[in-house]
DNA sequence: TCTGGGGTCCTAGGACCC
DNA sequence: TCTGGGGTCCTAGGACCC
C-alpha cells in the first residue's frame, strides 16, 4: 500500500504555549529566551515582523523590545514538556502510528486512510489539538516524510491553506518544489547548501533531477536519502518506538561566571544528578563519563577541556557518578579562569537487568544502592520535582541559570494553577 | 635505490536537527 | 552587564592486525 505522512508541527511552540496562559497576549509580538535568559529561540509571528531574528541576543534587541512592547518569557521547560504531551496524545488519537519527533512535531502514518480524504483528516487534526490543548498547529502531507516537510513549510507560509497542505493529490508538486529554496529541506544544512548552490542547484526541484552518482560522489548518503524522498520513494524510516539514547547531556550556563573549584564541584553533581536520573529512567546503566567545562568565547583568555574515563562496572548510581565526575574535574580545573558553562555526558549504555558482571566489583543491578536510587526517582517524579537530592549539589546553587522572567508551572504545580479573576 | 595492502575498530569532530 | 541545550549520524584518520 501506498506510504502517507503527516507531519504535524506546533506554531511558534514555546511562545503559543506561554500564550495559552496569557491569552492577552494572542496578537501581540512575544518571545521565550534560551536558559539563562540569553538569546530569542521562540517567536510569535508579530514579533519576526519587527526584527527579532532567531537566536538573537536578547540584550541585543532592547531597542526593538522597548519600541514595540514586547512581552519576553524566560523558558519554562516543565510547562513545555507538559503541553508537549497533551498535543501527542491527542494526535495519538488519529492514527495508530505516531513517531514523535521532537517536543513539537510529530509524523503520523496515514496509510490506508484515504477514503477519509487526507486534506480533511489534516484540517480536523489541526482543530482537534487546537479545541483541545490551545496550541495551534501546521499539517503537512505526502508519500513521503521529507516531502511532508516540505507541504508543511507551504502550509505554515500561506495563510490561504488554513494551517494544512497535502501533496498526494497535487498535480505540480514539481511547481512547489522549485520555489523550495535548497536550504529549507529537511537535512539540507548550511555547509551543503553552499556546495549546491556553487554547483548550480539552488531549489528542490533542481535538486530533486540531480544524478545519483554525483550526489553519492561529492555528498554524503544522507543527501541521497534526501534527494529519493524529494522524489517521493520513502527512504527514511519511520520510528513508532522511541529508541534509547545513546547519549545523556546535561550542561548549562551558570548565572554568573564561577571560579571557584567547590562552585564547579556543585553545579558538575547537581548535572550528573539530573542526567543519571534520565538514564535510570530508561533502564540503562553508563559504560562511560565525560565532564567539560568552558570560558566565555566571547571574552578574552578562552580555555576549554574535556576529561573522560570508562565506568566498569557501567553503573546509574548517582554518588558513584558524583565521586568520578568530581575526579574529572579536578583534573581540567584550572585556576584563575571564570567559567560560562560546564556539562557532563554519560554514554556506553547498557541494559541495567543486562551487564556485565565484573568480578570484583559490586554491581548495580538488583542492589540496595538500585533500590535506593528508585525511591528517589519515584518522589521526585510526582509533583515533587527536585526536593530530593544530594548534598554534593549543595543547597543555595548561586550559580544557577538566571530566569527572572518566567511563567509558572501552570500544569504540573498546584500552588502554580492558572488564576482567573472575575 | 627500492619500504604492501587490506581489513577492522575506535575516536574525534563535523554537519545537521529542533 | 548580557550570546542555549540536547540529540543523531556520518566520515576521516589513526591504531592495530595479518
Amino acid at each position: 500500500m501506498k506510504k502517507v505522512f503527516a507531519l504535524v508541527d506546533c506554531n511558534s511552540f514555546y511562545v503559543s504555549c506561554e500564550r495559552v496562559f496569557h491569552p492577552a497576549f494572542k496578537n501581540k509580538p512575544v518571545v521565550v529566551l534560551s536558559n539563562n535568559d540569553g538569546c530569542a529561540i521562540s517567536r510569535s509571528q508579530e514579533a519576526k515582523d519587527v526584527g527579532i531574528a532567531m537566536g538573537a541576543p536578547i540584550f541585543k534587541c532592547e531597542q526593538l523590545v522597548k519600541q514595540h512592547d514586547v512581552k519576553v518569557f524566560s523558558a519554562n521547560f516543565v510547562l513545555y514538556g507538559d503541553m508537549s504531551g497533551r498535543v501527542m496524545s491527542t494526535l495519538a488519537s488519529f492514527t495508530p502510528n505516531l513517531e514523535i519527533y521532537s517536543i513539537d512535531e510529530a509524523f503520523l502514518s496515514l496509510e490506508g486512510f484515504e477514503n477519509l480524504g487526507y486534506l480533511f483528516y489534516g484540517r480536523k487534526i489541526r482543530s482537534a489539538v487546537r479545541e483541545r490543548t490551545g496550541i495551534p498547529v501546521s499539517v503537512g502531507i505526502a508519500p513521503t516524510k521529507t516531502l511532508a516537510k516540505v507541504a508543511n513549510h507551504i502550509a505554515k507560509d500561506n495563510p490561504r491553506m488554513g494551517g494544512v497542505f497535502c501533496f498526494i493529490d497535487e498535480k505540480d508538486i514539481d511547481q512547489w518544489l522549485e520555489k523550495t529554496p535548497v536550504r529549507e529541506i529537511w537535512g539540507i544544512g548550511a555547509e551543503k547548501a553552499l556546495f549546491l548552490s556553487r554547483h548550480g542547484i539552488t531549489n528542490a526541484l533542481e535538486l530533486k533531477k540531480a544524478p545519483d552518482e554525483w550526489i553519492k560522489k561529492n555528498l554524503t548518503i544522507m543527501t541521497l536519502r534526501t534527494v529519493m524522498e524529494l522524489r517521493g520513494i520513502p527512504s527514511i524510516t519511520f520510528e513508532e518506538i522511541q529508541p534509547n539514547k545513546k547519549a545523556i547531556v546535561t550542561s548549562r550556563t551558570f548565572g554568573y561566571e564561577v571560579s571557584a573549584l567547590n562552585e564547579m564541584e556543585e553545579a558538575i553533581s547537581a548535572y550528573i544528578s539530573k542526567a543519571a536520573e534520565k538514564v535510570r529512567h530508561q533502564g540503562s546503566v553508563a559504560g562511560h563519563i565525560q565532564v567539560f567545562i568552558e570560558t566565555n568565547p566571547f571574552k578574552g583568555s578562552y580555555y576549554r577541556n574535556s576529561a573522560s574515563v570508562d565506568i566498569t562496572p557501567p553503573t546509574a548510581y548517582t554518588p558513584q557518578l558524583v565521586e568520578i565526575a568530581k575526579r574529572l574535574l579536578s583534573r581540567i580545573y584550572k585556576e584563575g579562569y571564570r567559567y560560562k558553562s560546564c556539562g557532563v555526558m554519560l554514554t556506553n549504555f547498557s541494559d541495567e537487568k543486562m551487564v556485565q558482571q565484573d568480578l570484583f566489583a559490586p554491581v548495580y543491578s538488583d542492589s540496595p544502592k538500585q533500590r535506593l536510587m528508585k525511591v528517589m526517582d519515584g518522589y521526585n517524579r510526582s509533583a515533587n520535582a527536585g526536593q530530593l537530592f544530594f548534598a554534593a549539589e549543595g543547597a543555595g546553587k548561586p550559580w544557577f541559570m538566571k530566569q527572572s522572567r518566567k511563567s509558572k508551572r501552570f500544569t504540573t504545580r498546584w500552588d502554580e494553577l492558572l488564576e482567573i479573576k472575575i
